[in-house]
DNA sequence: GTGAATGTGAGTATCCTGTTTATATTCTCG
DNA sequence: CGAGAATATAAACAGGATACTCACATTCAC
């Protein structure tokens, strides 16, 4: 634990060491998360992710190889982020209710910086060559996250996957819905989405 | 100004008057379509367009003066579809599953054929000036629709509109991811969002 | 104080874009 | 038929934006 072994995040041109570089790496993700977000995938340059995060273009070439691999990190960083909440919200033993509405609650905050970001991410953002692996990955860690709520709440060992994959695309819908209207911090909507789960997987009758 | 033509599809430069160029009109907006929901609006431009639609560039600009005319004539069209889908589904007073089941089945129909358009419309596509107004109305009547059914099935008065936002946005996310997976016309993904709608719209507890 | 790490931003070389225009083909109708 | 209108063509343009490099300046660690 004494040498923090530098994991290659991404591919990047150099490990940044000092840290004042390490900042810097991080404001240009941060930035280009935010450009991601508000611009979309058609408004993302390099420059303007540059400008935004206060670095000149050069920096940004020093760490990052080409634009795609900046996405990478950008990607990387936000499902991770993602992944823990749901991870959180799974975890124990909680009653139907309140899993839900940790789920909603952590969603949202996770939503609530960059708001359009997730969508972007999964829709327009293209598939990198070396990430589709990645990115598989997120997508199984994720659904089987969902699986595991869906049969801790469902007794019928059927359809958990297709459950799975509805209610998680459900929420994904409202959220970003929500977040296109600024509107994802409306108590009444947050209680409905609760709602939404909860009586979903209280299932009041067999398919 | 003595004689004006009826009714101005979208602002065009020139009145289709014959058979072929009339065809030509509708090859582009189903082109542009295409195009849109295969590349997005990135990859949004008006000689792929028109190389898709198997037209020269030279026909669209003589029927649409500009790239927003045109977006303006494809969301028009899609919109007055979905509403139209929405629309008999929520006709006469059918119990609450069969309304889910046609919702759903429309719902479907409307994306099947250009799976991404819908979001890309939503998303990506800049906002036209003129066409604010009518993209308010679209929505306002979309939301409406459903509103219309919430309170059909619910007794609840109280958050009818916001159960209305929550599940036309849950169904969208649902149809959206689907379509991104070529999953669309999957029954048993069919039936769990029919079984989603059902649910919620039963309504096992207040809130 | 010295070399390594980090930062700069003007510059480059494309590539595309939306749009026009001059010209060619096809239709309508007397 | 034939003349003028409607429709179609595609080469060309003007302009802008883009990803990315490079030669150099600054700041750090030791």
């Amino acid at each position: 634990m004494s040498t923090r072994i530098a994991k290659p995040a991404a591919r990047m041109r150099k490990q940044p060491r000092q840290a004042r570089s390490i900042a810097t790496v991080e404001a240009i993700i941060e930035a280009g998360a935010h450009v991601l977000s508000e611009l979309g995938w058609a408004g993302f340059s390099t420059n303007k992710v540059a400008e935004a995060a206060g670095v000149s273009i050069g920096s940004l070439y020093q760490y990052f190889p080409d634009k795609l691999a900046l996405v990478e990190a950008i990607r990387r960083r936000h499902f991770d982020h993602v992944l823990s909440v749901i991870s959180e919200a799974a975890a124990d033993e909680k009653p139907l209710r309140q899993f839900a509405r940790e789920l909603v609650r952590g969603m949202i905050g996770a939503h609530s910086i960059h708001p359009t970001l997730h969508q972007v991410l999964l829709d327009e953002a293209p598939g990198d060559r070396g990430s589709r692996a990645a990115h598989a990955s997120f997508q199984t860690r994720y659904l089987d996250h969902y699986a595991a709520a869906v049969a801790q709440y469902r007794k019928r060992r059927k359809d958990t996957e297709t459950m799975a994959r509805v209610l998680s695309s459900a929420v994904e819908g409202v959220i970003h819905n929500a977040a296109r209207r600024n509107m994802l911090d409306a108590p009444e909507l947050q209680k409905q989405l609760v709602e939404l789960i909860a009586t979903y997987l209280s299932g009041s009758r067999a398919t």
